[in-house]
DNA sequence: GCATACTCATATCACTTGCAACGATATCAG
DNA sequence: CTGATATCGTTGCAAGTGATATGAGTATGC
């Protein structure tokens, strides 16, 4: 009979440790302003990027195209951004964050940071390799 | 103006590469057999702990109690496990494998464990160390 | 002993999710 | 050009989710 143990098994862990600091980070912002990840992702996204298409945001923040595509709208009802459509390509759009999108981020950012900081603080020495050594499991091994 | 860089944010990092582990995981069993990772985690944790109750388990294995009902009933239903009232206290249900629990996990779990190798290779050196910090993070900080 | 407060598992609610299908636009082969 | 094929963003749908209510069972205080 075979022998198995649960909290031992790599990828459980990493759910746990995930699961809980994502929902201690969304805590922080969803009681002060009222935002979920989804929408937190767009936002950090466009205010790097400047204007981009739903794809690209799908692209380069691991969300399906169809949760951009909600996420962008309840953002842009909620005034924080803007949709037009690209003229070149018609097919896409041009999301773009308004005054009040940036001035969001402005009041999230330093939170965000601070949250990073604590948690490095709670994981002491060797921090880079841990980034390290998390990222290369990102690899596709097909 | 702030900078942010999505990418390097840890709890970004974090949630993606776990939801892609969990995902290539799932799919191995999926494929395999149909079962949804709340069951998966039943059934490990009935294996080793023999019977025990919907809230044990909640305890033990990171769910929340519906969802842990949830997959209970599934379970029961295709088969795996028989739910019994406890006796000695009439709230509690006593969860307990049948054959052919214990037979499905006789076939998962080498696939589990050689899944799990696989990722260990992938990370390369110091995967103690990693997992060590990883628990860290876990720490209530309340 | 009996009312009250608590605990366990399930049911229900509003909401989110991933997937597939869709309409609109763009590209490409012939 | 034109028909076939591909891509973009949205939407419909079935399934899953956490929070809360519910109902049955147990423990506690007086």
């Amino acid at each position: 009979m075979s022998q198995f143990s649960l909290d031992d098994f790599l990828p459980y862990q990493l759910a746990v440790v995930s699961a809980r600091v994502s929902r201690e980070f969304s805590q922080i912002y969803a009681e002060h302003f009222d935002m979920s990840v989804p929408e937190w992702r767009v936002l950090v996204h466009l205010h790097n990027a400047g204007p981009v298409s739903i794809r690209e945001i799908q692209a380069r923040v691991d969300m399906d195209k169809s949760k951009v595509s909600r996420a962008a709208s309840r953002l842009e009802k909620a005034g924080f951004l803007t949709k037009e459509t690209n003229a070149d390509d018609r097919r896409l759009l041009k999301l773009g964050l308004t005054e009040q999108g940036y001035a969001r981020m402005e009041q999230i950012i330093p939170l965000a940071n601070k949250f990073e900081q604590e948690l490095l603080e709670r994981m002491g020495a060797d921090t880079d390799g841990f980034r390290e050594t998390l990222l290369k499991l990102l690899k596709d091994n097909t």
